[in-house]
DNA sequence: ACGTACTGTGTATGGCGTTCATAGTTTTGA
DNA sequence: TCAAAACTATGAACGCCATACACAGTACGT
C-alpha cells in the first residue's frame, strides 16, 4: 500500500491499480482497449503499421490523446507484449516434464502467431500480469522436484529463452530471409546451396563440408517442428539429470 | 560464379565480392569503414546515436553518400551485427564440451560488451563471414562425437540462442529495468520485493511464495555469472546424454 | 453556481530515413 | 586528343513519426 504509491505509473496502469479519477469527464478509453487495438494492427500489418497515429485513429481519438494512458510508445509496446499472452496451459496434474514441454511449445506458438513480438522483445524479467502468470505455472510444475526456487526460476527463464530464439529462427527460415530483400535465398534449402558455393573450405572447413554434404536439404533445416523438439529435449534432459542428482544426495 | 551474379547486392558487399568499378572516381569509402564507424558510435552512445547522419559525419561524407554502400539502414545494422564479432576462440584440442562452453561464453561476452546488439539481433541464421566462422568452429568441435551434421547445427543454434537470451536477461538486471524509467526497481532485489508485495497469492500461488521466500535476494538473481553457468550446464548435459546415446547404439 | 481536476484536440517542432536531380571525376574508346 | 560513358558524392526536399504544449470542453465537489 505504502509501496504502491512508489510504483512506476506504467506498472500501475498495466495492473489496473490506477486511482479512479474523481473529477472531470470519464475517460473514453482504457489501456486495455488501446493495447488491443495496437495488437490488432500489428497482427494485420506488422509492427511497422503500429504508429501512434494509426492506433489512435483505430480507437477513434486524436493521436495525442494516447499519451494520457501511455508515457511513450515504448510503454505501449511493453503493454502489447504482455497483452498478447493468453492464459497459460493448465497443469492438470501433468508430470513436470510433460507440462514444461507443453508450456514451452505454447510460448513458441504465441511468438509464431504474432511474429512482431520477436521485434520488440528485449527479453527481460516479466513484469506484466499475464507473463507473470506463465512464470507462476512453470514454478508450480516444478513443485515436487526438489529443486530450489532459484533453480526453478532459472529453468523457466532458460525455457522461455529457448522458445524465443527458436521461434526467431523458424520465422527467419519460413518467411525467406528478410535481410535479403526479394532476391535469391528463400528457404533453408537455398541457404544451404548458397553457403555451399560461397564458403572457402580452407577457412570454413567444417561448415562448408556440412553444407556440401546437404545438411539443409529437405527443409529439415529450421522450419520443422522436429528441430524445436530436439533442442527442447536437450534442455529437459539436462533438467531431468539435475533433478536426479538432487534426489540422490 | 554464375551464381555469384545472382547474389543479393548486400551479401556481395559484405563478402567483398563486389566487382571493382572500372570507371569514375575511386570510392572514398568502403563498407567496412562505414560499419566500423557505426559500431564505434553504437558503443559510445548506444543504438539511438546511430543515425545515418551521425555515421556519415563520422566518416566525413554527406549523409546520402552512405546509400552508395548500403541499401537501407537495416542493411547497415546487419553489417554491424556481423562486424562486431571477433575471431572465435581457438579449439586447440579442447574436448568438445570445454570448447563449446568457452565458445558460448565468448558469445555472451560479446553481447554484453556491445549491448546494442541485443536490440538489433533478430536471431537468424548467420550470413556474414564472421558469424559463419563461429558456426564453423562449433561444428568442428563436435567432429568426433558421432552426431550427424544436422544435430551439430542444432546444438550450435541452441547454444547461440542461449547466449543471447541470457545476455539479455543479465543486461536487464544490471542496468536496472529500462522499461521502468528511473523510479523504483533497480535490480533483482527490488524486483523481488516489488513482486512479493504486488502479487496476489491466490492467482500467483507458486510465484508469490517464491518471491516472499526471497528467491531474488542477494543479487543471486540474474546478474551473476553462476546463472549463466547453470543453464549452460543443463544444455551441455543434454548434449552429452545425446552423444552417449548415439555411441551406445 | 463556481472553482477544480481531469480528458481530448489542434497545432507545432525537430528528427529521422530516403529519393532525386545535379555537379563533379575518372576511364574508355574513337 | 576529346567526347561519351560510368561512376561517385552532394544538397535540397519529402513524408513520416513521436512527442510537447497550450487550449477547450466536461464532470464532480462544495
Amino acid at each position: 500500500m505504502a509501496e504502491e504509491r512508489s510504483l512506476p505509473p506504467m506498472l500501475r496502469r498495466m495492473w489496473g491499480r490506477e486511482p479512479v479519477p474523481r473529477r472531470g469527464p470519464r475517460p473514453r478509453l482504457d489501456l486495455a482497449t488501446i493495447t488491443a487495438a495496437a495488437i490488432e494492427i500489428a497482427d494485420a500489418e506488422g509492427l511497422a503499421g503500429v504508429s501512434m497515429a494509426a492506433v489512435a485513429s483505430r480507437v477513434g481519438v486524436a493521436t495525442t490523446a494516447l499519451y494520457r494512458y501511455v508515457d511513450s510508445k515504448e510503454d505501449l509496446l511493453t503493454c502489447m507484449a504482455d497483452g498478447v499472452a493468453p492464459e497459460p496451459p493448465d497443469p492438470a496434474g501433468l508430470p513436470w516434464r510433460d507440462y514444461l514441454a507443453l508450456w514451452t511449445r505454447a510460448q513458441r506458438d504465441i511468438l509464431l502467431r504474432h511474429t512482431w513480438l520477436l521485434s520488440i522483445t528485449q527479453y527481460a524479467p516479466p513484469l506484466g500480469p499475464r507473463r507473470l502468470l506463465w512464470l507462476d505455472r512453470a514454478l508450480a510444475a516444478l513443485a515436487g522436484t526438489g529443486l530450489d526456487d532459484g533453480e526453478k526460476m532459472n529453468v523457466a527463464s532458460t525455457l522461455t529463452g529457448y522458445a524465443l530464439t527458436d521461434a526467431a529462427l523458424a520465422r527467419a527460415a519460413e518467411s525467406g530471409f528478410p535481410e535479403l530483400d526479394q532476391s535469391g535465398v528463400e528457404g533453408a534449402d537455398d541457404y544451404g546451396e548458397l553457403l555451399a558455393e560461397m564458403l572457402d573450405p580452407a577457412t570454413y572447413p567444417a561448415l562448408s563440408a556440412a553444407m556440401r554434404g546437404g545438411v539443409m536439404r529437405g527443409a529439415a533445416g529450421w522450419t520443422d517442428d522436429a528441430d524445436f523438439a530436439f533442442g527442447l529435449g536437450l534442455l529437459l534432459d539436462g533438467v531431468e539429470q539435475l533433478i536426479a542428482r538432487r534426489a540422490a544426495s
